[in-house]
DNA sequence: ACTATTCATCGGC
DNA sequence: TTACGGCCGATGAATAGT
């Protein structure tokens, strides 16, 4: 088999940056991009912080309270709405960008995407070096963005390179050198590896790559069950075989909201499931499709996760039908219901297209 | 016994 | 010290089919 030139290219914080690009005062200045919830104040999450923000300890994922706490002595702070649409436009305009120079393109996700390029640079390090240079100028010169780029013969060590030096990062590991970049590595440093199995590694005083190299693959799918045993097997040695694919756009769709009030109450629920369905369903609507499963979600109030699903006889795009479902099994969930229920959510899958067919919605 | 499908849970960004 | 979003896809157990 023949050895591939595989990009990963990761746009660095990159909502923030988005929002830095818009309004470039903001670079000097602390930026939070938050999620807020419908209770008001500071309720909610961060989605992204620059460099600026993190020096203090802010992070994705925390609450905005705390990031507030952390950043009190920075007046400059700046804490802003999250604006997924105008992230989306920034995000197609560099992704037309990178296909360009990509033999095979696979999109992951708005800040993140594989490229292969091995024909490209004739499976040719130094000449997949420049091209990433190149890309990352002409991001630059074009949207105003900074990315990190890793470069090796497959996705997992790309996407390891991309994070090792960041933002702005550029890391090139040719098929020699994979061993001796990987070995130095903290566990973590491994997709996948989260967590919860780093502190399981590091009660038996495991803490480098190298370190898990010790691991024969039947005490680790012993341990993990085969498929993440195997994979973190072969993830330490280097070993991916997967190939950059184009990637069918997504899989399902969903919506989730924070509600008003916490609340077991069937009448109370049941209204924001409804309209739940009908934020699914438009965006079911606007792209085309159909579905077969119906879920629902609940994030209950100690923040712990519920859900419930159920495949339908045969594809719908009935509003009514997804309507009628997940009412159902909201009431199915709530019989033996205890804790209150904090957030929401909606999702359907299974997804097919519909073909051509003007004028849908005299079909059922 | 093996494979495919369904469903619940988990974790990354 | 606590504090808490809105998505997505992957995993694996349970179940059904061959």
């Amino acid at each position: 088999m023949e050895t591939r030139v595989v990009f990963h290219i990761d746009f660095d914080y990159f909502y923030a940056q988005c929002e830095e690009t818009r309004s470039p005062e903001l670079k000097s200045k602390p930026v939070c991009v938050c999620v807020f919830s419908d209770r008001g104040g500071n309720s909610g999450a961060i989605a992204t912080a620059n460099y600026t923000a993190r020096k203090y300890g802010v992070k994705s994922g925390i609450p905005i309270s705390f990031a507030k706490k952390r950043l009190e002595e920075r007046k400059d702070a700046v804490f802003l709405p999250v604006d997924f649409d105008f992230y989306s436009e920034i995000s197609e305009k560099a992704m037309e960008i990178m296909k360009e120079s990509a033999d095979i393109f696979e999109y992951v996700g708005r800040d993140e995407a594989y490229l292969d390029v091995t024909k490209r640079v004739d499976g040719n390090f130094e000449k997949g070096f420049h091209l990433a240079q190149q890309i990352k100028n002409s991001i630059r010169d074009k949207i105003k963005l900074s990315c990190s780029i890793g470069i090796s013969p497959n996705k997992l060590i790309s996407k390891i390179a991309s994070d090792f030096q960041k933002p702005d990062g550029l890391t090139l590991v040719s098929p020699d050198k994979a061993e001796v970049f990987l070995e130095q590595l903290k566990i973590r440093a491994i997709p996948g590896i989260g967590k919860k199995t780093e502190a399981r590694f590091l009660e038996m005083n495991l803490e480098t790559i190298q370190d898990l190299k010790n691991l024969d693959i039947f005490t680790l799918n012993k341990e993990f069950g085969r498929k993440t045993g195997t994979y973190i097997y072969n993830a330490v040695r280097g070993i991916d075989n997967e190939p950059v694919k184009e990637r069918e756009a997504s899989i399902q769709y969903s919506k989730i909201s924070t509600l008003k009030k916490d609340s077991k109450d069937y009448q109370f629920l049941s209204e924001n499931i409804r309209e739940l369905c009908k934020e699914v369903h438009d965006v079911v609507k606007k792209n085309n499709r159909m579905f077969k499963s119906i879920g629902i979600h609940f994030v209950q109030s100690d923040l712990s996760s519920k859900s419930k699903s159920r495949m339908l006889k045969s594809p719908t795009s009935s509003i009514e039908e997804l309507q009628k479902t997940a009412d159902i099994l909201l009431k199915e969930a709530l019989e033996n219901q205890t804790t209150t229920i904090r957030r929401l959510g909606v999702k359907v899958s299974e997804l097919s297209e519909i073909q051509g067919q003007s004028d849908i919605t005299s079909y059922f």
